[in-house]
RNA sequence: GUGGCUAUAGCUCAGUCGGUAGAGCGCCUGGUUGUGGUCCAGGAGGUCGCCGGUUCAAGCCCGGUUAGCCACCCCA
């Protein structure tokens, strides 16, 4: 069979690629549940007009299909649309499924954590796959929910990718802004169309502003003055609570003031101030941070790695009023979804974080010739028993050859059996190499202990 | 879905005017007689993405195709 060419899309990551991957589950993991949030797992599929609600269809659905599906077809009449089957785009659709198929058995508030693959079929490029791992937490209520959870989700956040800080990951800002913001002031300058002026106002980092004022004239209708407050608008930031005075201001200066973007500022005052005391630096109010998506109704967020902007946001997220609803009860929920992959595909192609080794292996158990193999077979056992990884030389080769196996896999330490001699009796000790130092000392492998270190792989910043 | 760029050894890449395929790294063997890394010597490894065309002759020129990369769109 020819070599394979990579799939595009569709990342692998070598094994010491995958041991920081799992660095960052398992922080994940932790953290979440530290905070409290019950892990679920849901199906990989969803039924396509499940997935194909409320304006998703931008997000290509991979169909489900069986090889026989043409033959079954034939012979049944076509299956009906609803009951095709398309892989999640993402965590969110799926939960808010789940949360109306198991209402009755989940205590709300419900705070859930997921990490999953998810798929979509888009065009790939640098921190954009086809297929991506998702871990997204989200608390859900019934009927209601507090707006103190839209400050608590964030923070979670925060907490996750600060205990990811000492492994070498890159420090994040959360930016934060508030819909009800952007739409009361919007209504109050007059402008109607708040999605559509939101869509133009997301593109300020790659067109600019001269760009952007001309689009919201052109599309949406706005005069030169609202255009201009527009703008104004977007340029303001901060990490703490004036920033909320200044909108209220600029918002005076126009007369755009409205009920609703008082009830937005009081909301993202709260947010701020709490984010300022209980994580200090990261959350940034930004009211530029617009987020096309429709369904989003009150706070929402993007992350981005400080110093790696322009890899987008690697976690985002916000709040729906209606997360979910069976038309009688309605959920409202918030949450984000940090990427994972995009995560991980830049710190190892930017070689920021990285793993001591490839193999769990601390341990190679070198052959000194084939007929005394169980001896070695003897020795890996006895380590493994006390938790020690370890591996058995594949040949008898010269120990030259035996070392430099371990070294290839990074594994620290190579175990010589020790000599059989003429009587047959053992002639010497077992003897344990470091191979980093060169440093050979005997040893019992029924009480020899490796460096804590060096008993596992572990994930430290590169370089 | 739209546009641009690229494709040669395991990896990163050279390849002049069209004239029988190169380097570095890696790998294997030996120097080192059971202890790697440095050094030295030697060696293996190629459908030049694929199909077709032009030509006495194509890695190189032309057409097509596939894949990859980048940008747009959108998003994790």
């Amino acid at each position: 069979m020819a070599r394979p060419t990579p799939l595009s899309g569709f990342p692998e990551w070598l094994p010491d690629g995958r041991v920081v991957e799992q660095h960052v589950l398992d922080v994940l993991q932790r953290t979440f549940e530290l905070h409290g949030f019950a892990g679920i797992e849901t199906r990989a599929v969803e039924p396509l007009d499940q997935l194909l609600r409320k304006g998703e269809t931008s997000k290509e659905v991979y169909v489900l299909r069986r090889l026989q599906e043409d033959a079954d077809d034939a012979a049944e009449g076509s299956a009906p649309q609803d009951k095709q089957l398309g892989l999640h785009f993402d965590l969110t659709v799926p939960f808010a499924r789940y949360v109306l198929e198991n209402a009755g058995r989940l205590a709300f508030p419900f705070k859930r954590y997921q990490i999953q693959k998810v798929w979509r079929g888009e065009r790939p490029q640098e921190g954009r796959f086809r297929e991506f791992v998702q871990a997204d937490v989200d608390v859900v209520g019934a009927g209601d929910l507090p707006y103190h959870y839209e400050v608590e989700l964030p923070l979670v956040m925060a907490d996750a990718l600060a205990a990811l800080r000492d492994v070498g990951v890159p420090p994040v800002r959360i930016l934060v802004n508030n819909r009800k913001v952007a739409e009361g002031f919007y209504r109050g300058l007059g402008l109607e169309d708040v999605e559509g002026v939101l869509r133009q106002v997301d593109k300020l980092d790659k067109v600019g502003p001269e760009a952007v004022a001309e689009l919201l004239q052109a599309e949406q209708g706005a005069t030169p003055e609202q255009a201009k407050a527009c703008l104004e608008l977007a340029g303001i930031s901060g990490d703490d609570a004036s920033v909320v005075d200044r909108v209220r201001a600029l918002a005076a200066s126009y007369g755009a003031g409205t009920d609703l973007l008082e009830t937005g500022l009081g909301e993202l005052a709260a947010l701020v101030e709490a984010a300022a005391r209980r994580a200090p630096g990261v959350v940034v109010a930004d009211l530029r941070i617009a987020r096309g998506l429709d369904y989003y109704t009150g706070s929402v967020y993007e992350t981005v790695l400080v110093g790696h902007e322009q890899l987008g946001s690697i976690c985002s997220g916000g709040r729906y009023d209606t997360l979910a609803s069976d038309g009688k009860n309605t959920y409202p929920g918030v949450g984000l979804s940090i990427g994972v992959s995009r995560l991980v595909s830049r710190l190892l192609s930017a070689g920021l974080v990285t793993a001591t080794r490839g193999v769990p292996t601390a341990v190679l158990v070198a052959v000194t010739d084939e007929a005394t193999r169980g001896h070695s077979d003897a020795v890996a056992a006895a380590l493994r028993a006390r938790g020690i990884p370890a591996d058995v030389a594949p040949t008898a080769a010269k120990f030259g050859k035996q070392i430099k196996f371990a070294d290839r896999r990074g594994i620290p330490f190579v175990w010589f059996p020790g000599q059989p001699g003429d009587d047959g009796e053992a002639d010497g000790a077992d003897q344990v190499k470091d191979i980093r130092s060169g440093e050979q000392v005997d040893a019992d492998a029924a009480t020899w202990e490796p460096p804590a270190e060096d008993r596992h792989p572990r994930v430290v910043p590169a370089g």
